[in-house]
RNA sequence: CGGGGCGUGGCGCAGUCUGGUAGCGCGCCUGCUUUGGGAGCAGGAAGUCGGGGGUUCGAAUCCCUCCGCCCCGACCA
């Protein structure tokens, strides 16, 4: 392609818009414009560099033996009340009408379209197993849309559907998933780590979310290097730490004391001088209909995924400030489990074996200290704590360490969730009718160019990897007046594209600086720039990642580029663990 | 949905407090010079000051209202 002839609108400065580094610099560099709030257009760049990743995509999901197929974007209500997710889904779907009033929603995923076309055609076990995909457009009405292409309400999904008599197929399944995902994000040039994922609404009994490090990231991951542990935070499970103080001694029971006005732990920890690890955190929460306690050691948080986890999935909410008065008799300040008789008590294992502890009253201006579980007051255990960074990781006691990342990928062993409420069937070896087991893998496309500029980018713009940058190779006559120059710059743009490398030519009428700077932004891993030395039968590569050039005798150039672009495309296996 | 910020030629901004003919840098167009890291000179085009309403002799500026975008939080398949 001529420079000259297509649109890449740079940028000098950066828009005002734009925080974090690939939203500047997608804008600058001309890849992408916004329509609207969590809504892009992408421009000639953008699109070259997604369809790159969508090949590399397909490749690995062809290699493994997945079907590519397409289904629409747009889906009739019916079949989202059968899964029971018309109504399990809140805002977060496009919900529309068409002329008859008939409901309608735009896919956010298509486990319900899958499902509906699987049971139409699935008759018998020699049917299965199968591996359906699809690359498409994606819709979820997020409620606050961010950061550029990172968190968006159209974007693109290679999204993959398995179906398999049994959990042994499912398991399978599932691990080529693996291997395949991992496999693309190397050959994307990514760091990225696998970790332990919670399934969330999406149902299902495994999951696993790939993610890449970055500072601009979204999610938490939780990891011990000692051991090799890494989870979503919201998933994470670790020991605590040690408490700051160690408990009192004593069997004297509780006893009351005034805490006037002080109200959260931090103001009562400073009042009675004890850390708050020493004191009990006691939340009145609402399940369904019934009130019940969440007790945690004063300085945790709750991890609402694992209450809901504790409640067979039932979602808990705060109690109002009038439920807890009317259920205790206290303001949420002074609210503690003992003598909340009645109340179901669910208490993290914290705080298990602890003595001594401070804890509200039950009645306003008070609490007592002296306080033991298991004494004082009787609580089921169970893990129901965020995990922090510095606390010990399960398996090797070593402390845990927390990271920002973004997740390009995530796998789901979903079990016959959507299979048995939709009725999808076939029937075994035996003539009985027997219930597939689905998996769901879903790979953010956009999320890998966006992650693959957060790792690769410096001042000057972008430094993309060769296998996703949206040309290899730039060649830059110096001076487009020089006959000389031009002619040789035509001549090596031209054996390139015979050797097949990806190559653009900046036949443009602009000074070098220009050209440089413009070539820096937009990322392009090397440049050949035919420049004065011409006359010496040479011009000059140069590796954009590294900043190091050399000189190359003019005939050997394009041989000698074509094998470096191909040594420098990263490779499946490479070990993009990060 | 709560809190904060912003909206002025394509981009980045000043002007708003204290009302009085809309400005700067970059970019764009034409010409000449220049040509290895965002050139110089000369000339030029381009703005319903986010929309609507009000106050005023007069509104980018003051008041009311609506809209949009960004950030923090809530939320989040």
């Amino acid at each position: 392609m001529r420079w000259s002839r297509l649109h890449i609108p740079t940028l000098r400065d950066d828009p005002a818009e734009a925080e974090v580094v690939s939203h500047k610099l997608l804008l600058r560099a001309g890849y992408v414009r916004q329509l609207s709030a969590g809504l892009y257009c992408y421009l000639y760049l953008a699109k070259r560099s997604l369809h790159k990743v969508e090949q590399i995509v397909r490749e690995e999901m062809d290699r493994i033996g997945a079907q590519e197929i397409y289904t629409p974007e747009l889906h009739p209500a019916e079949i989202w009340k059968e899964s029971g997710r018309w109504d399990a889904i809140g805002g977060d779907m496009f919900r529309l009408k068409d002329r008859w009033g008939r409901e309608h929603c735009l896919g956010m995923t298509e486990e319900e379209v899958v499902t509906f076309i699987a049971r139409g055609e699935l008759r018998s076990y020699k049917q299965l197993p199968q591996i359906w995909y699809q690359i498409q457009a994606k819709f979820r009405d997020e409620p606050r849309p961010k950061s550029g292409l990172m968190r968006v309400r159209r974007f693109t999904m290679k999204d993959s559907y398995t179906f398999d008599m049994d959990k042994a197929g499912l398991d399978a399944a599932y691990d080529r998933h693996h291997a395949a995902y991992c496999r693309i994000f190397d050959r994307c040039g990514l760091q990225y780590l696998p970790v332990e994922a919670h399934s969330g609404p999406m149902g299902g009994s495994e999951s696993c979310e790939f993610m890449v490090p970055s500072p601009a990231g979204e999610d938490w991951i939780v990891e011990c290097p000692e051991s090799g542990y890494r989870a979503n935070l919201e998933k994470a499970v670790t020991e605590p730490r040690p408490p700051e103080a160690p408990d009192p001694c004593g069997d004297a029971g509780p006893e009351e004391f005034p805490t006037p006005g002080r109200k959260t732990i931090e103001e009562v920890a400073a009042f009675d001088g004890q850390p708050a690890s020493s004191h009990i955190k006691s939340l009145l929460m609402v399940a369904g209909n019934r009130p019940l306690m969440v007790l945690l050691r004063g300085d945790d948080q709750l991890n609402e995924l694992k209450l809901a986890q504790r409640l067979e999935g039932e979602l808990a909410r705060p109690a109002h400030p009038e439920e807890i008065r009317g259920c205790l008799g206290a303001g949420a300040g002074y609210i503690g489990p003992v003598g909340a008789d009645g109340l179901e008590l669910l208490a993290d294992s914290a705080l298990e074996g602890r003595r001594n502890m401070v804890a509200g009253a039950n009645k306003d201006g008070f609490h007592l200290r002296g306080v033991t579980p298991g004494r004082d007051f009787t609580a089921g255990y169970s893990d129901l704590r965020e995990a922090r960074e510095g606390d010990s990781d399960v398996e090797s006691g070593s402390p845990v360490r927390c990271r920002k990342a973004i997740e390009v990928g995530h796998i789901f062993k979903l079990g016959d969730k959507y299979s048995k409420s939709m009725g999808l069937s076939v029937l075994n070896e035996q003539g009985r009718s027997v219930t597939p087991v689905m998996g769901s893998y879903g790979i953010g496309i956009e999320r890998i160019l966006t992650g693959a500029i957060e790792q690769g980018h410096d001042e000057a713009g972008m430094a993309l990897p060769a296998s996703i940058a949206p040309f290899e190779a730039v060649v830059t006559p110096v001076n487009v007046k020089n006959d000389a120059q031009r002619k040789v710059a035509e001549v090596l743009y031209d054996q390139m594209g015979r050797l097949g490398v990806d190559v653009l030519l900046d036949d443009r009428y602009e000074r070098a600086g220009v050209k440089f700077k413009d070539a820096d932004l937009i990322g392009i891993p090397y440049r050949v720039t035919v420049g004065r030395r011409v006359s010496d039968g040479l011009v000059e590569l140069s590796e954009r990642k590294t900043k190091r050039s050399e000189n190359v005798t003019i005939g050997k150039l394009a041989a000698m580029l074509k094998r470096r672009i191909a040594d420098a495309m990263p490779k499946a296996g490479a070990g993009g663990s990060a």
